[in-house]
DNA sequence: GCTACTATTTGACTGTAGTCACTGACTAGA
DNA sequence: TCTAGTCAGTGACTACAGTCAAATAGTAGC
């Protein structure tokens, strides 16, 4: 077939059309709104059929989804700025601020209804609590590290409390779209975590 | 119009009609699953037509979050139970399992899954993040009660902490759903806010 | 260059949620 | 008892997500 890492003609076009459909989805949802936008305008900006569509993307909340992952790996950014704090403790205040002033600026409430709603159809594939999301390894990373200086308390395993507390983050995002975006994301969704959820993380 | 409480034939025919659309569609879920039911074989079960299900029924979700909020109006068998326990520490582990154990029983899992992803669209009854559900009130209650006999924090308001300790309940359901309920649901759930969550409510 | 094969693309088609203009039966008031 | 008006109910229709058999065009081997 390929050799090595060279494509061919058929290989190049293919991505370019999922390019340039995943192109003119997220134009369309921005322009109009997810729920305001049909397949069929998405494939007739792209320039290409409804057939071609489903070939790339299982379903229309997939192309949200794809876009939430692909916002969901810059998390490796907020990853470096945390050295810069000494307790485990602090790592966790200024993740947790971090994450949600990012998910408001780069997801933004759509992108987060979409996804959170997305996640509860059987066959969707599952975005937000995939144990390999960057997010997660960095809560169980500061879990451990919290863990080996006493900060945090060590009767649960840290994979243990990493659940626990992400399941947390997650509860404030669902709150969130459940009540349309009604409430200050970022304040609220960091109050409960620092003035709550860190006491029962706290030794 | 009408006095006093009497019903018009008219009246009486309509609110049958709404009976057997409710009836006729949950015994169709119960058969064949939420999503393998179509409108058209409630209403043809009904022995009515599809316009007499959308006076009723705002969407297709709306059967189903009745009939949550129908079980869910259950919950004060539970607060009855709770005044056997001295503390409010137990009271809330005892909310805790018996929320826990009857939401897994009365509703089950494609309940719970439909209900909360029809809370994500926009103009959906909202029922789960309702301040009146009786649920809450009792969360509410021990809160208070454990406030004043110094169990549980004050540093926050019982509303706060009623809102969120009951966001946190939510999350297990959520997470259930999203995991499609490969998990021990009670087993989970009453870890997580018994070992967990507890600790952010003690003083 | 030719051929057989296969990856990609097509768009007409299906299924189903939700709409709405219309019907006719019931009600209230004269 | 008659009638105007209202309210519950109807079902053909629309809109749209998702399917699939057939068509097209790139590729590899000769």
């Amino acid at each position: 077939m390929t050799q090595g890492n060279s494509l061919t003609n058929r290989q190049i076009k293919a991505l370019e059309t999922r390019e340039k459909l995943f192109n003119s989805a997220l134009s369309l949802f921005a322009e109009k709104g997810y729920d305001n936008v049909t397949i069929d305008e998405i494939v007739a900006r792209a320039g290409t059929s409804k057939g071609a569509f489903y070939i790339y993307f299982k379903t229309k909340y997939q192309v949200v989804v794809r876009q939430f992952q692909e916002i969901d790996n810059h998390y490796n950014k907020i990853q470096k700025t945390l050295k810069e704090y000494n307790t485990a403790s602090e790592k966790m205040l200024v993740l947790t601020k971090a994450q949600l002033t990012f998910a408001l600026k780069k997801m933004g409430l759509e992108v987060i209804t979409t996804v959170y709603k997305s996640q509860l159809n059987k066959d969707e594939e599952k975005a937000i609590v995939n144990p390999k999301r960057i997010l997660y390894k960095i809560v169980n990373e500061i879990i451990e590290e919290g863990q080996k200086t006493g900060e945090f308390r060590d009767d649960l395993s840290s994979q243990e409390l990493t659940r626990m507390v992400t399941r947390c983050m997650r509860a404030t995002f669902f709150d969130w779209a459940v009540h349309n975006g009604s409430f200050d994301f970022v304040e609220d969704g960091y109050r409960f975590i620092s003035e709550f959820i860190m006491r029962a993380l706290l030794k």
